[in-house]
DNA sequence: GTCTATAATCAGATAGAC
DNA sequence: GTCTATCTGATTATAGAC
């Protein structure tokens, strides 16, 4: 089974390694990058099932084949998809003053997430997938931005709810998946399709809607 | 092309049409409505783009191309669907009492999508795919349906603020939207997998954060 | 690693007998 | 109207040359 042709490769005099393989390796990450931001567009676009394989490729401006050489499945691609906007989640939450108050950084974190949705960049995956979940869990890049960035928010949870900014009857766990739906929330496309309202006034508005309630106050 | 073999009905003395016609239109609108029954199931489970029209016929015991006799498309099943949960909502909604107070009427509205939801009878569309919507909104009952819903909550809204129960500062649509997305929330799903929370107190958590806000009062 | 070409599969929809 | 069998097209994934 070996094959007759030697395909090691000649030894080179001296060149031990780090500035021919840093180059290779920055051509490499900064076309993964493009692969990533194509994805990341398109599921904030269409979604996981609408969004093809062949698209992806076509955006980038790559062959099909060639980006299985980069995501083995659909489902990585999503994934990377997922933790680069966990990582700009882990630095706009690094970026936060820690001036300001818990409930204002959870304000923030809100907002920016609506933000990021209603300009397009927000990647939207289904919930019911059971492949995509088990890719997504079984990534450890993913399931530490996840980790980390619910650990930033779950300590600004409790401490407005110690200082009484936040309503102490909700369970943090409750608090937290609310923060998180504002990545999601269908509210924000429908206000852009029938009010003529500015995408800042009506992040205004769903995030006074969230923080105050409905009810009179 | 005419059969060999009389299956005309013999002809019956005097009983003019509406028996036996009517009874034919009994059955086949009641297979209808098994059929309604399984995509409403599906399209809860697991939405629009993973539920398969095989699923479907296999779950009502039927062959798919009988499916096509009565559906021409999947879009058609999905539809359908949605006509009939808009038809439960306008019973529902008829059946509150007068005698409630209009906020109290906007909250049962919102704890019944939340129960149908958190039941699995709640069925979820992408609101992205644009042929989908293209026979929705081309569909006469569904649009007639979702008008009299958006009716009826939207005398509710307007009462409620101006008896001051109801955040004047937010407007009527907004809160319209803001209550529709009940029926999608996905707190609902993510309290139930991490919390060991019982139906009815999910329910509860939820529409308090909605009418009550997270800050505290 | 990138490409073209193709395999393999799956899902929506239809044909035609009964 | 229901069935079996099939068509058609789209999509994920891979083979193999360069």
């Amino acid at each position: 089974m070996k094959s007759s042709i030697d395909t090691t490769p000649p030894k080179l005099p001296k060149t031990p390694k780090p500035p021919k393989i840093s180059f290779k390796a920055q051509m490499l990450l900064a076309r993964e990058d493009a692969i990533v931001q194509a994805v990341n567009r398109l599921l904030a676009e269409k979604g996981f099932d609408a969004m093809t394989v062949d698209e992806v490729a076509a955006n980038v401006g790559i062959a099909k084949a060639s980006l299985y050489k980069h995501f083995s499945s659909k489902e990585e691609l999503a994934a990377a998809a997922m933790v680069h906007i966990m990582q700009r989640a882990q630095a706009f939450l690094s970026s936060l003053p820690a001036s300001d108050t818990p409930i204002g950084n959870l304000r923030a974190a809100a907002r920016w997430m609506m933000a990021l949705k209603l300009a397009g960049e927000m990647p939207s995956l289904p919930s019911q997938n059971s492949t995509l979940r088990a890719t997504l869990m079984g990534n450890k890049a993913y399931m530490d931005g996840v980790m980390d960035a619910s650990d930033r928010l779950g300590a600004w949870i409790e401490a407005a709810q110690q200082n009484g900014s936040l309503n102490t009857t909700l369970p943090p766990i409750a608090v937290l998946y609310t923060l998180y739906a504002r990545a999601c929330d269908p509210v924000l496309e429908f206000l852009r399709l029938n009010d003529q309202l500015k995408d800042d006034d009506i992040i205004d508005l769903v995030l006074k809607t969230c923080f105050e309630g409905l009810n009179s106050r």
